[in-house]
DNA sequence: ACTAAAATACGAATTTTTTCGTAAAATAGT
DNA sequence: ACTATTTTACGAAAAAATTCGTATTTTAGT
């Protein structure tokens, strides 16, 4: 049960299924095909992959096959984030994000959320989880 | 001249060279060896194929060559970390920065650092809303 | 029961990334 | 000048990720 990182790919699928729900391969491929042309059976075969890698679980129940992620979306992101604080920040995710947020443009409103956050931080005493890789 | 996300591959060569400054291969291929066993020429080729995507340029005026990174590491982890907040985040680098606040062990001095950000940001833009995420 | 449509299974080709072996060229030391 | 060592050049194997074609299975509609 090893946690490994999700392809361009695969997170092109686990992006439909985290935003519609349990889908079908035709669902899917149907969305994807918003965005870039891309065969059905190209969609379908990722999807067994990623449900023989465990990253997806299935339904059989139906003619179609009903498609779940297993991963949840925020454990995915957190995944991500800490591969790439480590391979491109140096380990700091103080850098990356004061990166991110000298680079875009953010409201006060949003920044009132990040504030926000700081001061729970804070509060909870230089407050610390461990992302475990 | 497009600019083509570095892999992880040559983000672990990128990386020696921002910090190390301007290497030969076997500079490189030594601190790469730290961490893991990866053979010379697999290096060399590496760095040649970098150099012709224009990633590194090089210097041949000695036999053994120097190679320069000619991205910024800023610049890198900038398009890094576009990419993954597209990819991941749908979009939103506010989800991003929040997601890594969250997760990450952070020291009150860094928090502090985060915060000093803010108020600048906030002085500097005053009362936007909605940069429309 | 038959046929057409839609789905899955499967193998394999393609493409991209990573790895390294071998040979040729350059050079340092004697 | 000769030899050993180091370096680059080059081709290609190996590994990983993506793509799709074809065959088989399933089922919905007649």
């Amino acid at each position: 049960m090893k946690k490994q990182k999700p392809t361009d790919a695969e997170l092109e699928i686990l992006h439909v299924l985290w935003a519609n729900g349990p889908s079908t391969v035709r669902q899917v491929n149907e969305t994807l095909n918003l965005n870039r042309k891309i065969g059905y059976t190209t969609t379908l075969k990722m999807m067994q992959l990623m449900t023989d890698k465990n990253m997806l679980s299935r339904n059989e129940e139906r003619r179609s096959h009903l498609y779940t992620p297993r991963i949840k979306e925020a454990d995915a992101q957190n995944l991500l984030l800490n591969k790439l604080v480590k391979s491109a920040f140096g380990g700091s995710a103080v850098k990356l994000v004061m990166s991110a947020l000298g680079n875009v443009e953010t409201s006060r409103n949003e920044l009132e959320k990040i504030r926000d956050l700081l001061d729970h931080m804070e509060a909870r005493q230089g407050g610390t989880h461990d992302p475990g890789e």
